[in-house]
RNA sequence: GUGGUCGUAGCUCAAUUUGGUUAGAGCAUCAGGUUGUGGCCCUGAAGGCUGCCGGUUCGAGUCCGGUCGACCACCCCA
């Protein structure tokens, strides 16, 4: 095979495309219902938006992004999230009014240059809500609440919500610079990796798997300890006003997103199915993103949902679509005069929104059938010698197997009531 | 970027004890089973440079190296 897709990148076929029209279906309906609007923004921005909002200390844009310059010499890269071009997008037209609530919402193609996985690829799909001017806790919940509104009109189960608190940028430098100072006297203990994290991106050192790590994590001072008072309230009417609503969460101290951005509230839904890249959503609060980006100052929260994840637990629950098969009518056609008298009524009734076929390769009356068939047709029409000669054709219920001769005006009558 | 497992028709899989002649089957596809009638059944056809490149050998789908890709884990994240 000389071409192919790829690395981490995947053709979505006719089979796969129902499925993926359902959810995106479900999305808008959800999204829509819950006041967020679509926007849809390019898939290519300047290089250094991604560096302000995500950091260009992170993976994602330090090592995962697809970068480049184009012909003028800008420097653009594809998108490796949304939410940095949204609140740019945001900015740009005036989006974001003092006082005002924007909430918006999009879907579309994501690129990063990662080595693929069972739940990640280098195109991915994600689907996400943006929801600016507020600082109440509240609006973190609603966020969340979105997302379980829309997994639960899909029919998901055992889903699993994870919350915790970062801290804002009052509390959080005392908490990284103590962290720091406490991991500094204990390094030898520490795996590479972890030094490493340690001058990048500190609170992930919370989230090390290796064993000798968790020892030292396990006496390291806790972030929750070290939160100023207005995170703590902030996170305890976030963590209680969904347990209120009867959602039931987890506090996962551990759960420290890798996109700087993000202040007090961060939170994952999760599903036991995925594997390792198990969450099928993630979020939290930005709320000096809007600011840093050149915008008024605005507090903000969002999430987003990786698509193919959500689509994978789907397939696993078996809730997924079956593709249904349907045709109102074939037309089989025999010689090239019924072809063509059989094009043009395939077009007359396309034309009325009938769902009609009709195979012009001059094949067997039989094998026509069996195409029919094959497509799930409720009538088929021939058109042969005779019936062009007779001006009345033969129309098959493929169901019952009863044939009937009529005239071509009688044709909508006899199909229409199963319409 | 690091490590592990694996690449055989469109799909799912076969191919005997460190290798041995024209690489098989099921499903799907197409065509037939008498003149113009589908599903079931029967028959037949088509479909593979065994991912690619190189090496070992008299001989490689099978062994070795590289490369590309898939899967899984680390990392990171949706």
């Amino acid at each position: 095979m000389k071409y192919q897709s790829l690395r981490g990148t995947h053709d979505i076929l006719p089979e796969e495309t129902p499925a993926w029209q359902y959810i995106e279906k479900k999305i808008h309906e959800k999204f829509g219902s819950c006041g967020f609007c679509e926007i849809r923004t390019p898939a290519i921005e300047q290089t250094e938006l991604f560096m302000r909002s995500i950091g260009d200390q992170t993976d994602i844009v330090s090592k995962e992004m697809y970068s480049f310059q184009d012909k003028g010499g800008r420097n653009i890269a594809l998108r490796p999230e949304a939410t940095a071009s949204v609140v740019r997008a945001a900015i740009e037209h005036n989006l974001i009014a003092k006082d005002k609530i924007s909430k918006l919402y999009y879907i579309g193609p994501m690129f990063r240059y990662e080595r693929p996985q069972a739940g990640r690829f280098r195109q991915f799909y994600q689907a996400g809500i943006e929801l600016f001017g507020t600082s109440s806790a509240l609006a973190d919940a609603e966020v969340v609440l979105a997302g379980i509104i829309l997994f639960n009109s899909l029919g998901l189960r055992s889903l699993e919500v994870e919350i915790n608190s970062v801290g804002c940028k009052k509390c959080r430098p005392a908490y990284e610079e103590e962290l720091k100072k406490y991991l500094a006297a204990n390094s030898s203990k520490l795996c590479a990796d972890c030094n490493e994290r340690k001058e990048k991106n500190i609170l992930r050192v919370l989230d090390c798997k290796n064993e000798s790590c968790k020892k030292v994590i396990f006496k390291a001072p806790s972030l929750e300890a070290m939160l100023c008072e207005e995170c703590k309230s902030h996170f305890e009417e976030f963590s209680g006003s969904l347990s209120s609503f009867g959602v039931t969460v987890s506090v996962n101290d551990k759960l420290v997103r890798g996109l700087d951005y993000y202040t007090k509230t961060t939170f994952e839904i999760i599903s036991k199915e995925l594997g390792a890249q198990n969450a099928v959503c993630g979020g939290g609060r930005y709320d000096d993103l809007i600011e840093e980006l050149g915008g008024p100052a605005t507090p903000a929260v969002g999430m987003a949902i990786g698509l193919e994840r959500l689509l994978f637990v789907m397939a696993s629950q078996k809730l997924l679509p079956e593709p249904g098969k349907e045709l109102d009518i074939y037309i089989a056609a025999i010689g090239h005069d019924a072809q063509k008298k059989a094009l043009q009524q395939v077009f007359e009734l396309r034309k009325s929104g009938i769902s009609a076929e009709t195979d012009l390769s001059g094949k067997s009356l039989k094998s026509q059938l069996k195409t029919a068939d094959g497509l799930g047709a409720r009538y088929v029409l021939i058109i042969g010698e005779d019936e062009m000669k007779k001006g009345s054709f033969s129309l098959r219920n493929m169901k019952t197997a009863q044939q009937k001769e009529i005239r071509m005006e009688e044709l909508y009558r006899e199909i229409e009531p199963t319409c």
